[in-house]
DNA sequence: AATATATACTTCGTGATATGATGTATTATG
DNA sequence: CATAATACATCATATCACGAAGTATATATT
């Protein structure tokens, strides 16, 4: 997929991937893997962000002598998907513009 | 719409407004104000990276004694339309993703 | 036993990019 | 005669995805 389409989704495909239940980073990335690839680096850097602004929250649990960092959505973070459903008939409006064959040739 | 979305719709919109006739910056503008809003500097960055990657060709003519820079879209710039009806597929399973509600509470 | 692979998180540098601010110049409007 | 609209250009800045490289443990393979 293109890099800048992807920046837009990034973000909320992670929101999406911690909605439901508190997931860790490598799980994460296999969840998403079926819908877009992300490296670590890219995924770490998200999570990051995204606690900085209170979307999600963390905690860290010892799994069989390994780290394991937990993240949990927050009411903001929920909020955020919200939006992008909101934002997705602009999107759309957009796809069929950009798709729309003209008649005047 | 957020900012890091548009990014990757900006330059298919630019292409799709000169894709059925040419057209020149100012009139790209106002076209696409409807589906996006974007800044004359961030039109022109555009513009020219999209020159630069053979998407279009740009020809400058008189109009009125003010210059105009009228631009024509090439078949790589077609193809980059082409590739992002392409990519919608995954933006679409992407979304359902997203706005999928699991019923496990 | 040694090696490779999978799990798991972290940091750093780089390149791409949208945008506001600012500038130049002409034409139309009030 | 001033303001808005038309039209293009440049620069500095902030955001961001990502590869590379590192640390560390557990499991599978040879």
């Amino acid at each position: 997929m293109d890099a800048q389409l992807k920046r837009g989704l990034l973000d909320v495909c992670v929101l999406a991937a911690i909605k439901n239940e508190d997931s860790y980073g490598y799980k994460i990335i296999k969840d998403l893997s079926e819908y877009i690839k992300l490296s670590e680096s890219t995924l770490y850097t998200i999570l990051k962000r995204l606690e900085g602004g209170g979307m999600l929250t963390v905690r860290s649990a010892e799994h069989f002598g390994r780290l394991r960092k937990y993240y949990h959505i927050t009411k903001s973070g929920i909020n955020r998907i919200e939006e992008f459903k909101s934002e997705w008939k602009e999107i759309i409006s957009i796809y069929e513009f950009v798709t729309k064959e003209d008649n005047n040739e």
